[in-house]
Order: structure tokens, then sequence, then C-alpha cells
DNA sequence: AATGAATGAGTATTCATTCAT
DNA sequence: CATGAATGAATACTCATTCAT
């Protein structure tokens, strides 16, 4: 085994290498020797630091959504008002997407086994929660403070997520027609007027 | 060359053995052989109708996004308020989702080919295109009768189907944990709120 | 799956070259590539009647171990002194050896193997005592018929069998130097003259 | 080069590891890898003392027969009658047995290469010449001092050792129902029975 | 002397596709 | 039209060996 350091510089180049080809060309036509040149390692050194490609997708799923919620949570805690907040994590999200982009198709794939394993399910089923439940908690604060009517918080976080993650899927499919930053402030606009208190 | 009939037949047959096969394994996992034996043929008359496994897969894109948009589009064209009528669809694509539930994770594989050959990306946003133009043209009916806010139609269009297919993105993660067609209704109502005029 | 015949005849042509090909390489050495262009079929049509190498060896050692005992068990049986019948035996054994002879590596790894996995080892000893119990009464035989001195009929079989099998590993070491079938009667005459009752 | 008695003791170190571990995993399964575990050094040193594991599988065919014929000589060259001499080797051969049980199968390993290998067959054959010349000499003297009928003492002696071998083999098929030691001296006595001049 | 990270040749197995019957 | 036996290209993974430190 090799020693601390080295093993998590070795383990980065090979997940760098791993999302690069992933993404141009999908889990099953990347070849484990793809993820070795890419790395600038041989495809036994790839193996000393993961033992099969499975485990390579596994510890990219983790590092992938690890990296779309950090910070997020962080501004959910901020001051402001919760529109304020809804729109600075949209905007933040929005950054994070767009160094992500390459990626969206993994993610896809993700999902798609994730429908098939219950272990990965239940992975992402989690992280979503750990998102939502903060989530709700903000939006719970801006109907408390009368800033929004009485909605049911759950619904809207959900609405929220939903709004963004299918912006995703769209923008996955026409990556050139569709400005996602723009779009998505768009519709949380639209969605914060649905939820104002009115006069 | 097979008999018309037949020949449609024994199509229809193959797509939905391929349906059920690729939404339990994956495109990947799925060999012909499952096709096969799923649909009641041999390996040999799948080939008779379908010159390779990408051909199925091609054929079953075409079906799917067919199904999807089949009959939304004559609401859009229907009487009655903008709003009722873009809640009718909604409540239509709920209809059709439960019934497409299982086919979810090919969607998400499609998309995630999308993003890596143009042939299917173009097709998929022309689909869109066909989804959205009508529902842009129901929402600026809205706006001229003056039962919506002077939003922007095609923005809130788009708004409106990632929010669709986004839920349907949480439902592949949580198939238990979300009751798909309230949570649609709700969300609509919601948009509808930041939509309509003010006193 | 192969019709009946077919997949009969095909399994011999791949017993028939596995035996050829492990002879001369040993298992491990031996590629399923090479069993494959010694049978005259492909790899995958070897893959079609057996489902993975360990399966051809598994096998091979059913029918290897299967030539040995066969026809010599009804000598046992038969009319004639214990000692005719002892020798007739040996001579059995002996044209079986040379028909075998090119096997006899085969036989040596699968000891190798047995000492390892109790499955196999379960099997051959199986083989063994089905072979023994009947030498063994053959031998009661001899001393109730006052031919033998009042031996122990289960150590004198299990010796019997040791000296032929032992000459056997000999004849691996020393082919050329060794005429088994001249051996094995001029020690089973030994043997003999160590059993027959004294005047 | 390591100094003279480092380097031996090493050697002694990793061939006592590759012992245990090719007796238990075989040639071909045991990784030099679990061979460097066992002895306690590293991949790397194993290699400073055999430039390879077909070194390490040659130097310990020489050890492991040397073991074997270790001191039989000096009995057949001892004092008393010819049939005490042949019970004392085979009881001195009885515990070197028990010593080695463990790498009987390395030792059909062996054979089996050695069908294969001429350089290790001529190894082997030399190995068994050596035994079987003085012991060939001892059943002659047993002749000559009218202790043994007139046989030829060649043939006694290639049966006796065939037989002990025998037993050796059987014994790897079942470890535990053979007594090896017992039933190599009822073996011999009726080989003696057969031998013993009569009145 | 010793280490252990790195290499890459080697192989069992799978499966889309073909084609003789 | 239909069959299913046969093909062989493709690929994940292992492990003996090397060599910089």
């Amino acid at each position: 085994m090799p020693s601390e350091d080295l093993s998590e510089e070795r383990q980065k180049q090979i997940l760098d290498a791993a999302i690069k080809e992933f993404a141009r060309h999908g889990f099953h036509a990347t070849r484990m020797e793809d993820i070795a040149r890419a790395s600038g390692l041989s495809k036994g050194a790839v193996y000393l630091y993961y033992k099969s490609k499975d485990a390579i997708i596994t510890a990219l799923m983790r590092t992938l959504f690890a990296w779309e919620l950090r910070g997020a949570r962080a501004v959910m805690e901020a001051e402001g008002s919760a529109a304020d907040r809804l729109l600075a994590i949209t905007r933040m999200l929005a950054e994070e997407f767009e160094r992500m982009a390459v990626a969206m198709p993994i993610l896809l794939e993700f999902y798609a086994v994730a429908f098939r394993q219950s272990s990965v399910r239940e992975y992402l089923s989690q992280m979503y929660e750990e998102f939502r439940a903060p989530l709700a908690g903000l939006i719970q604060q801006g109907i408390e403070r009368g800033e929004f009517r009485a909605v049911e918080p759950e619904e809207v976080a959900l609405t929220w997520i939903a709004l963004l993650e299918g912006l995703a899927l769209l923008w996955v499919v026409n990556p050139r027609g569709l400005a996602w930053r723009e779009q998505a402030e768009a519709a949380v606009h639209l969605l914060l007027d649905g939820l104002r208190a009115r006069a």
C-alpha cells in the first residue's frame, strides 16, 4: 500500500482522469486503459489505488455529489431575507454547475444506476435529504418572518430542487441554446413571485 | 423482407421486450439474447427486424419520446383558461408518467447519450422545441387575456418543463417517497401563483 | 443450448483436445485458445459447451478416473483363482495405463489439487473406495479358499493399489527406462509370493 | 552480492516460506508477494536472493529431494540382516514422510513438471538411481547371505520404492484415513514374506 | 542491502453479429 | 421467415519483474 500522501495524489489523478473519460464516453465505453493513459499512470498503477472500475465509479459518485452540495448549506444558514438567500444559493449552484457541466452525463448515469441499485439509490436519496431539510428550514423562516405566504415548506423545497435539476437536464440536451445561469435565476424569480405574501 | 403487418407486430414485440429489459438492466448489461427471450423470438429473428442493438435503442428513443408528447399538444390548443389548460396538461403528463415510470432509467440513459451524440441530441432538442413552442403560445394567450402578468412566455415554458423533468429525476432516486402526481400539481400551482396578474 | 447429439460430440472434441493440451503444458499454461484450436472449434464455441476452464478440468477428472476403473471391477467378480484374477486385473490396468500414459501428468495435477480442495479429494477418495472394496473381497475369497495365508485383506488391497500407483509415478520420472507392464507383473508376482499359503 | 552467511540465512527463510505457500496454494496460485510476506522480507529482497519464481521452484526441488534421501543410504550400508535394514529404512522414511507430509502436493507438482521438462526429469531420475542402486545392493546381499530367494534385485528395489511412493500418493487423497506408517510397515512385511527363502 | 511503487504482457470470459440450414 | 450454433473482437484484471530511492 502506497504512502498516505502519494496515495491521495494518485487517487486524485485517477479520479480527474476518470471524470474526463467517463464524461466523454460513458461508464461502459471507457476502458481502464483510457483512464490510465489520461491519468498519466499505467494500468497496473490504477489498480494499485482502486481495486476495480466499479470502485472508481463509486468514489467518483461520492466526489461529484460532495461538490454539488459544498458551500450551499452554509448560505442557507447565513443572514438576510429568505428570498435573498434562495437567490444566493441559486447563483452559487449556477457557478458550481458551470464548473461541473462536463460531468453532467456522468450524473445522469448515476441516476440511471440508482434506479437499479438500492445502495446507490440510498446514497443519493440521503444526499438530497441533507440538502432539502435546511432548504425547507429556510423557507419556513421566510414564512415566519412574513416574507412568504403560508405554503408547505417541504413542497416548496422540493419544487426548487426539481426546477434546478430539470434545468440541468434540459441543458444536457441543448448545451448551447440554454443560458443556464440566466434561466435559473428567472425561474427562481417566478417561484419567489408565487411565494411572496400578498398585501 | 417480412410482410407489412407481421413486421409491425414483431417490431412492437421487440420494442416492448427491449423496454422491459433495458429498464431493468440498462443498455449495456442487456444482451440481445435477453431481448430475444423476452420478446418470445429467436436471436436471429430479432436481427431480422432490427439490424443492430443500436437500431433498437434508436427506435426505442423515438417511441418513448413520442409517448411523452402524445396528446399533450392537443390539450394546449383546447378551450378554457390558460391556467386550466396548464393544469390539465400537468395531470395528463402525470398519468403518462405513471405509465412510463419503469422506463425512467432508459430516458436518463438517452439524455446521457444525447450529450455525446449530436444526432441524438438534435432529435431530443427538436422534441422539446415541439413541446415548448405551443406551451409558450399557451402562456402568451394567458398574458393577452389578462390572466397572467407580463412574463417572458419562452422562459415560463422552459421553467414548467424543467419543473416536471426535475421531479421525474427526483422520483428516480426515491420512487417510494415522492408522490409525483401530487407534488407536480402543487409545484405547478406555485408557478401559477407567480404568474397570475395582481389586482 | 445445442442439441443433445451435437452437444455430446462437441464435448468429446473439447475434452480430447484438453487432454492433449493439459498433458503437454499443464492446467495453468494451457490457454483456452489452445484447447479451442486443438479441438477445431472457436474460443466462443468452447464456452458454449463448458462454462469455464475449471468446468473442463472437472469434467476431465471424471472422465479420466472413470477410464481407470472401467472393466477392472468386472474381472474381480469373474471366475478363477484369486491369484489369476489379480494378475488379470494387473494386465488389464497395464493396457489401460499404456493408453493413458500421456495423461499421467494431468492425473498428478489432480492429486495435487485434491490435497487442497476437499470436493476433489472426496471425489477421488470415493473412486478409490469403489476399487478397493471389491479388491479386498477378492483377496478375502483367496483366503477362504486356502489360496492365500490369513492376511488382512484391506491392507493387501491397499498395498496392491499403492504398488501400481507408485509404478505409474516412477514411470513419469523415467518414461523410457521403465517397462511398466513387465515391472508391474513382476511386482505383483512378488506380492503373490508373499500371500501364498505355505505347505 | 550479499555476504555469505546472511545470504544463506535469507535463502533458507525464502525457501521455508515458499514450501508453506506452494503447499497451500500450488506453484501457480502462489504469488511472489505471498512468499515475500511469509518470509518476512520485501518483494525486492526476495529477488535479491533468487532471480525468479522459477529459480525458487528449482531450488526447492533440490532441497526437498535431498531431504528424502538423507540418511537412508547410511542405513543401507549398516550392519544387520537385509530384512532388518529394509524395515529400518522403511521406518526412517515413515518419519521423514510425516515431517514432509505438507509438502506432498509440491512433490506431485514436481513430478508433473518432470514429465514436461527433461532437465527436471533427469534430475529426479538421477535421484532415484542414487537411491535404487544401494537398495538393489542391499537386496543382493540378502540373496547372497541366503536370506532371500534368488530374485531380481533391481526389480525388487523398484517394487519397494513404488510401494512407498504409491502409499504417499494415496495418503494425499485421504490424509485422515490412511495410517501411513503402519500401512507402510505392513506392506513391506508382505513384500519380505515374498522374498524370504523357503525351507 | 532493502524497499515497494510502477509496469505491461498475458488471459479468461462475454456477447453482438453472422449464416448455414 | 426462423433458428441457434458459431465466431472472434474486445476488455477487466493479475502478477512477475524492474528500478529509483
